[in-house]
DNA sequence: CTGGGGAAGGGGCCC
DNA sequence: GGGGCCCCTTCCCCA
């Protein structure tokens, strides 16, 4: 063992301990694997991994910066042990682990992206570079990857926006509409948000007295490593350990929506350039001044204009998530979007200690407690919590049924209870006959379909009205994309009726068949789609799929007229 | 299957 | 611009 003295500070002997290092991660995972004195748990799609919070502090950047920011407000990091991480994989989240503990990356080949992923994700850079020299990538190329991914998320934004891409902590995870596909596009538009230039002013939860849940989304990979890279750049802003700059880590961890917070808009760089320097951005203006707005938002009007030289923020900006991408209206109103994909429920009732993501739910809770219930009926003594109770109940003394079943005429006070009713199976027969192609719309058909009945009832019957809606592809982007007729459908209920007019397409006409069975058939003829490496047609407009079937629909249409004559 | 209650999430308005 | 408050829609759960 050799023993290093310090050359000018007597009595100072450094004697060094060459397996101490690995003594220690050694025990550290003994500890894990017996869940010893784990005081966090990371989870992801169900499994669950016992860990030290020091530990991934000391291997991931975003657990440092989670955890430090923390620190920095000195709650000594505290507060929270479940961190869900459905966005790594899970083998890839336990190869992760493994490392972490034993300085070894053990995983299969076949799991090389996953793992390469993960480790982006987490800031884990010596992992990620490993990756990148097995599969023979670099970064740039990385960074041309995540681009060509949201190119082609944004081309696909249309059918997918709205869908949160997280399975999310909330009672909401089991929705199946909800569970998609994660939204981990991170093209270069995205960049680690960078400190804020002056200190946030608003509370954080934390400093309420309530403690906060982590922060379960990562950044991007590319913020990360733009992180990363300021940091070897030798930037010492570029990685914010835990003791320095204490209070922007501190706002970083409470603010974590911050964390991914999405690229200013082109206005902002201008103002950006203007000022030039902004006190603690340091690189990080120059990063944001090479940020992108994404083309899909600029093309839908959403950023803001440069009106009158393009140097005032427009007030109300939408933000886009830069988890979902999807754009969020309002100012101030991504932090709350955020929580959706962390779980972070920071608003806690006192009296029963029922978490909530947003105070003014929590202030409707209170009422329970309370007993307030601020809406009376002006019919009756009964009050109630919500505004919307009142108005349904107030539906109930008009007896107004306002939300009509097409199918079958039966109606509803609830518009929500009229979509369940049209979910079910009771009255979706359909008639696989086409509406007659035009430009009319669905009253024309109707009327045509009235004027059908009145000179041939059987003919009519063939066209019911109640079908129209399923069957009308003048509805699936309101007739050629024409301003006059705006796209009637959200984009999940619309992917539905795409891959539901697909199947009919395929069907044999004036077969009877309800809309879930189309459904499920337009399913099967993706999955084929995609099983012979095609588009898989959930992933297009409606239009384009139109016009992709429009030859198919042309050929039914043909049959279904070729038969209508047979029929006279 | 339907009616009703409640929760979750988004947007508008305002400070 | 951030956040509070409110309204609305959608969804889930239960009877």
């Amino acid at each position: 063992m050799q023993v290093a003295m310090t050359p000018g500070e007597d009595g100072l002997i450094g004697i060094p301990f060459p397996e101490h290092s690995n003594e220690l991660l050694s025990h550290l995972n003994n500890q894990r694997r017996t869940g010893l004195l784990c005081d966090l748990t990371l989870t992801s799609h169900g499994a669950r991994y016992p860990t030290h919070r020091s530990v991934m502090a000391a291997v991931s950047v975003y657990f440092r910066r989670l955890f430090g920011a923390e620190e920095g407000l000195g709650e000594g990091g505290g507060g929270f042990s479940v961190c869900q991480l459905d966005c790594v994989a899970p083998d890839a989240l336990d190869a992760l682990l493994e490392f972490a503990y034993t300085a070894t990356l053990t995983i299969p080949s076949s799991g090389m992206r996953d793992v390469l992923r993960g480790a982006q994700l987490l800031g884990i850079q010596c992992v990620a570079d490993a990756c990148r020299d097995i599969l023979g990538e670099t970064e740039e190329a990385e960074g041309e990857k995540a681009e060509e991914q949201r190119a082609q998320h944004l081309s696909t934004e249309r059918m997918v926006e709205g869908e949160s891409g997280v399975v999310k902590g909330s009672r909401r995870k089991t929705d199946k509409k909800k569970v998609k596909k994660v939204g981990l596009h991170h093209g270069n538009s995205l960049v680690l948000n960078p400190p804020p230039a002056s200190p946030i002013s608003h509370s954080s939860p934390a400093s309420d007295g309530l403690h906060s849940l982590p922060s379960t989304q990562p950044p991007s990979p590319v913020q990360e490593e733009l992180c990363l890279k300021r940091g070897r750049s030798g930037d010492p802003r570029g990685i914010r350990e835990p003791g320095r700059g204490a209070t922007l880590n501190g706002r970083l961890f409470h603010e974590h929506p911050r964390i991914a917070q999405p690229p200013p808009v082109p206005v902002l760089i201008d103002k950006l350039s203007e000022d030039d320097e902004m006190e603690g951005f340091g690189d990080d203006s120059l990063l944001m001044r090479n940020t992108v707005i994404p083309t899909s938002a600029v093309e839908r009007g959403i950023a803001a204009p440069t009106v009158g030289g393009g140097r005032k923020r427009k007030s109300q900006t939408p933000q886009q998530c830069p988890v979902c991408q999807k754009i969020i209206h309002g100012a101030g109103k991504l932090p709350r979007h955020m929580r959706t994909h962390t779980g972070e429920k920071p608003f806690q009732c006192t009296t029963c200690g029922v978490r909530f993501t947003r105070n003014d739910k929590l202030k409707i809770h209170m009422r329970k407690h309370t007993g307030e219930r601020p809406y009376p009926c002006p019919h009756c003594p009964a009050r109630f919590l919500h505004s919307y109770d009142l108005k349904n109940h107030l539906s109930l003394h008009s007896g107004a049924r306002p939300f009509e079943c097409p199918l079958c005429h039966k109606a509803f006070a609830r518009e929500d209870h009229l979509q369940r009713h049209r979910k079910g199976h009771s009255c979706l027969e359909l008639r696989t006959r086409r509406p007659r192609r035009g430009p009319e719309l669905m009253e024309d058909v109707r009327e045509d379909a009235g004027r059908r009945e009145q000179s041939n009832p059987l003919e009519a019957l063939s066209l019911p009205a109640h079908s129209l809606p399923f069957l009308s592809s003048q509805v699936l982007d309101g007739g050629n994309g024409s301003a006059a007729h705006p796209p009637l459908m959200f984009p999940s209920v619309e992917r539905e009726r795409s891959l539901a007019l697909h199947a009919l397409a395929q069907l044999r006409p004036h077969r009877l068949v309800g809309y879930p069975e189309l459904f499920l058939r337009g399913l099967e003829m993706r999955g084929a789609r995609e099983a012979k490496g095609e588009d898989p047609g959930g992933t297009q407009s409606p239009a384009a799929q139109r016009d992709q079937w429009g030859d198919e629909e042309e050929i039914i249409d043909d049959e279904a007229e070729e038969e209508e004559l047979e029929d006279h």
